[in-house]
Parts: C-alpha cells; sequence; structure tokens
DNA sequence: ACGAGCGCCTGTCGGC
DNA sequence: TGCCGACAGGCGCTCG
C-alpha cells in the first residue's frame, strides 16, 4: 500500500502529540514480541528480542518507503509493503488479527506491526546502510535536480514507469503516484527513458515533487480496505479512473498492463 | 540490461 | 448461496 507520503505521514504523526498521547521518541521499549517470524527479516527472534529491550526510541526518520527508528543502540527499519501498518495503542488492547510484531513501552503503551498480507519487513540492524544503501536519491531532497533526472534516464533504456518504480533508480515513488506523475508531465507510461527530453524532464522533476507534496500535505491517501484518514484520493486524476473522462481533455482515461501492475493513463495528454 | 513471470499472503469484489 | 478468477499502494527471484 504505502508509498513515500503515506509513510511520511506516519512519521509525521508519531513526531507529534497526537491520539497515541506523546511523540514515539522518548519512549523506552521494555518488551518485544514477534508473532509472524517470516516479518522480522533480521536478525533473528530470540537475538531481536533480547537486543532491542531497553533501548529508546530518540529519532525517527524516512528514506523512500522505510521507516527508520533511531534508537539507543541499534537502528529498527520497517517497510509496510503493500497492507502493512504501525498502531499505538495500549498493552491492553485486544490482540487485532493482523498484528505481527508488537514493540511494548515502558508507559503502558505499545507500537504494534498490523499486516494483513504478511508482506511487511522489520530489521533490527547497527548500520542501516546495510538495508537503504542502494536506494537511489530522495526525490524531495533539493539537493536531486532535474539534471540528475536527466542523466539518470539517459542512462538507461527502460519504460519509464517501471524506471520510475526501480527503487534503486528514485526511492518511495509506488504505483499510485507514478501514474499521477506522469499524467501531471503529460508523459506516457511506456516512452522510453532515454528518450525524454530536457525539457520534459523538468517537468517530469516538477511533477514528481509536486505530486508527493501534494500527497504528504493530504496526509496521504486512502483507499481499499487500508483506510488512515488520507485524503489525497480526492485528487487523483488518472489512478482507479478507468473510463472516466481525463480533468484536462475529457478523453476516457485507459487502463494498461505496464511491467505486471495497473497502470493509468490519457491516451490524449500522453502520447507515445 | 531489460522485461516477463512468478512467489509471497489475505481479503474483497464481480460474474456465473 | 457458493465457487472462481481477478485484483490490490511492493519487491525479490529466475529466466530468456
Amino acid at each position: 500500500m504505502p508509498e513515500l507520503p503515506e509513510v511520511e505521514t506516519i512519521r509525521l504523526s508519531f513526531l507529534r502529540d497526537g491520539p497515541h498521547g506523546k511523540p514515539l521518541p522518548g519512549r523506552i521499549i521494555t518488551h518485544a514480541q514477534v508473532l509472524w517470524e517470516r516479518t522480522l527479516e533480521e536478525p533473528d527472534v530470540d537475538t531481536f528480542t533480547r537486543r532491542i529491550q531497553g533501548q529508546a526510541i530518540q529519532g525517527i526518520e524516512r528514506r523512500g518507503k522505510f521507516l527508520i527508528f533511531r534508537l539507543s543502540q541499534d537502528v529498527l527499519l520497517v517497510h509496510l509493503r503493500m497492507s502493512g501498518d504501525l498502531i499505538v495503542e495500549p498493552d491492553s488492547a485486544p490482540m487485532a488479527k493482523h498484528h505481527r510484531l508488537l514493540l511494548e513501552f515502558q508507559d503502558g503503551q505499545r507500537l504494534a506491526f498490523n499486516d494483513t498480507r504478511k508482506f511487511g519487513r522489520v530489521w533490527l540492524v547497527d548500520d542501516p546502510e546495510r538495508v537503504v544503501g542502494s536506494l537511489g536519491p530522495e526525490p524531495l531532497d533539493p539537493a536531486f535536480t532535474a539534471g540528475d533526472l536527466y542523466r539518470g534516464l539517459q542512462n538507461h533504456r527502460r519504460q519509464l514507469k517501471p524506471l520510475l518504480m526501480d527503487q534503486s533508480f528514485l526511492a518511495g515513488l509506488g504505483n499510485i503516484y507514478t501514474d499521477e506523475a506522469l499524467h501531471g508531465s503529460r508523459l506516457h507510461p511506456l516512452l522510453l527513458s532515454n528518450e525524454v527530453t530536457q525539457d520534459e524532464t523538468v517537468n517530469l522533476h516538477d511533477a514528481i515533487r509536486n505530486t508527493l507534496l501534494k500527497g504528504i500535505q493530504q496526509n496521504g491517501a486512502s483507499i481499499d480496505w487500508v483506510y488512515r484518514g488520507g485524503g489525497f484520493q480526492e485528487y487523483f486524476k488518472v489512478y482507479g479512473r478507468t473510463g472516466q473522462l481525463c480533468f484536462e481533455c475529457g478523453t476516457p482515461i485507459e487502463r494498461i498492463l505496464v511491467g505486471q501492475r495497473a497502470t493509468h493513463f490519457c491516451p490524449n495528454c500522453q502520447r507515445l
């Protein structure tokens, strides 16, 4: 499910006072429970529960779609994949059906990793670079320029959409935001990357950033049964709008398969 | 280097 | 009602 804006929304919520009470930084982990072993990528369950016990959360960062919890000694990384969510609740709350991993705090609350489809992963490591080291640039980093994007596109001869979704090329875009950004820049998802012009790249760079910023501003998107309060779905221009009319030109939005993923675009605005 | 196909999982929805 | 396939915000692997 979540792409960069949804992950960022979760991160920001944990840094503020909220329904969960005080921010997560400052809390001390007293106990961990792994309910579905494959959720824990590394280390093994025994090492994980022993090692994380007593560590405090000192900060929360994000890299692409990864949440990065800085602990007193180690670093905890979480990837929500398709259906993962992080919930702060009382230790006494009834165990929800799809809870996969729990971190209990000294203050009587716990952080629950809930993940229906079990694709999500958690790491506890001393060096996060081992996990996120191969990610591409951070699209909202001011240091990431249209020139960088242009050089990247020229380095490959790949269909634009799968390349933009390749996390080692650019970190954070998923199926929704890629379709929206391509529409925003009027580029066809199957256009070959090294055929994108410099001017088009400037538009694409703008569209990627604006789409992600709009998503964050709306607290992400809430679709299907995964609802966490975001409103970006109200601003979709192509995603999930198959057969509905393009807001720009009135042409029906088409849905095709690209790299095994549903892809939505306007055949008039986005021509090959 | 690139794309297709598939596995990993559970749940929902639409058609028959 | 039941069954069955298609589909879902991700990613890693193998195979041509």
